[in-house]
DNA sequence: ATTTTAAATGCGACAATTTGCAGCTTTTTA
DNA sequence: TAAAAAGCTGCAAATTGTCGCATTTAAAAT
């Protein structure tokens, strides 16, 4: 294997990964430690990757969020975890833009087809990076808070679509209001893409559960799936069970 | 053996495994590793793969995995310097996704109020990072290598734009045959933008004038402004200014 | 067809790069 | 605080690259 594509290699499964270990790979590639960090340092030196002990960070160059910036990222990177065994070959699946999506996307497995529709800037590119992963962009006006493609156009867009799945991530859920929002757009579109697909998974972290916004997106008996990094038999989410939906 | 050959066989073998070992190559054509040195050094002169220490790698496999590195960022930042001038506030601006644009999307000034529309997941991202410009995303099927939106619906949108500038990048460009591409897709859409501006600006480093590829984007007659790295006055636009469009 | 000319090829010596290893230092973890 | 893991440095071996030069081959000109 020749260094440049030991090093795309490298570089690929950071971006995918997010990290990644000086030893996994060293082992997957079959050469020395050595070898790996002082293609490692090459990287670093390069700007292409952030070098930690033990192996390396992804930039975020290409990635929207600074992991850093990522609130809870373990609980969200559970969240994801349990999401993605929700994705099967074929279908078609509409995603909102949060950081548990954009969790969820980089979990996905290499060889997964399936067809992504997303308005958020930073999901499609995610969803992008995975070679058997068709993206359809929803455009519109981008609303910058959130990267995400509001407006008429996006919601007309959305209603002509019908999708399997929808995934989206809560600002705040509880029983009484359901899924709220503080962007009055945004609640638009997720309000769409709820109507549009056949299921509806809300990823959430337990933190977010019993809040509530000002604006409504939805209640909770429009939602199929509710899924949080706490354990399903959790008694936090005794009040959702009763209301019927699936948790995981 | 022929020398052409020789080396029509050599691109055929990057274009299957996207990378070749010198060593291998001169064990399955029986000639020197010199040979094939030469033959890999004056292939990467023309651009066809990329050599690298003990070998070459395909040119469509660096694209893929090291999406990251900008090739020639220097020359790309004076053409995107040079692009910004062009931008007046409340203008309505199309705009395509390659490097030069995001190096352009990043040098905009910071009060600088306009409408960018483009359906380039990149060049939105970093449009969005300026608080008083408005970013239309133009929706549809994300092409992967360009991350671009390319379909008959992102054609569509653009058709109902009427824009002051469009800005593109050119992948080659050439007097005799214009603007061409080597994805039809993103001709198509680049097309479009440029029936829909009033004015239409190329982004060009000087390297890719005078040459061309397989899908035709637009005639030189199209295009309004050209930008380059090279001072206007340079013996290598000659042909350009002869048919009558502005340099910058 | 033959000569002339230019290009292409292979070889050998030497330079540069890459890689793994051993010993030692630094950082992390228990 | 001590053991373990990771990192760094210098070094040697192997591989790869480069240069000049002789030889061969192909193309052009007569």
């Amino acid at each position: 294997m020749l260094k440049k594509e030991r090093q795309a290699y490298i570089l690929h499964q950071v971006s995918l990964h997010n990290s990644v270990l000086s030893a996994d790979l060293s082992h997957s590639i079959n050469v020395s430690e050595d070898t790996i960090r002082r293609d490692l340092n090459e990287l670093a030196d390069n700007g292409k990757v952030i070098k930690v002990h033990g192996g390396a960070l992804s930039k975020s160059f290409n990635s929207f969020y600074l992991r850093s910036d990522v609130y809870d990222a373990d609980s969200k990177k559970v969240i994801a975890q349990k999401a993605v065994t929700l994705i099967k070959d074929g279908m078609f699946i509409l995603s909102g833009g949060g950081t548990t999506i954009i969790e969820m996307a980089r979990l996905l497995p290499e060889n997964l087809k399936a067809t992504f529709f997303t308005g958020s800037i930073p999901a499609a590119y995610e969803y992008a990076q995975h070679p058997n992963i068709d993206v359809i962009f929803i455009g519109d006006k981008i609303a910058k808070k959130s990267q995400i493609a509001v407006g008429g156009e996006a919601i007309t867009k959305i209603k002509h679509i019908k999708a399997d799945l929808c995934f989206l991530g809560a600002n705040a859920i509880d029983c009484e209001h359901g899924i709220t929002d503080n962007d009055w757009d945004v609640a638009q579109v997720k309000n769409a893409m709820i109507e549009a697909a056949s299921q509806t998974v809300v990823m959430s972290i337990s933190e977010k559960l019993n809040s509530h916004q000002r604006i409504r997106v939805c209640g909770v008996d429009n939602i199929d799936i509710l899924i949080t990094e706490l354990d399903p038999c959790n008694h936090l989410l005794d009040p959702f069970r009763q209301t019927g939906l699936t948790i995981l």
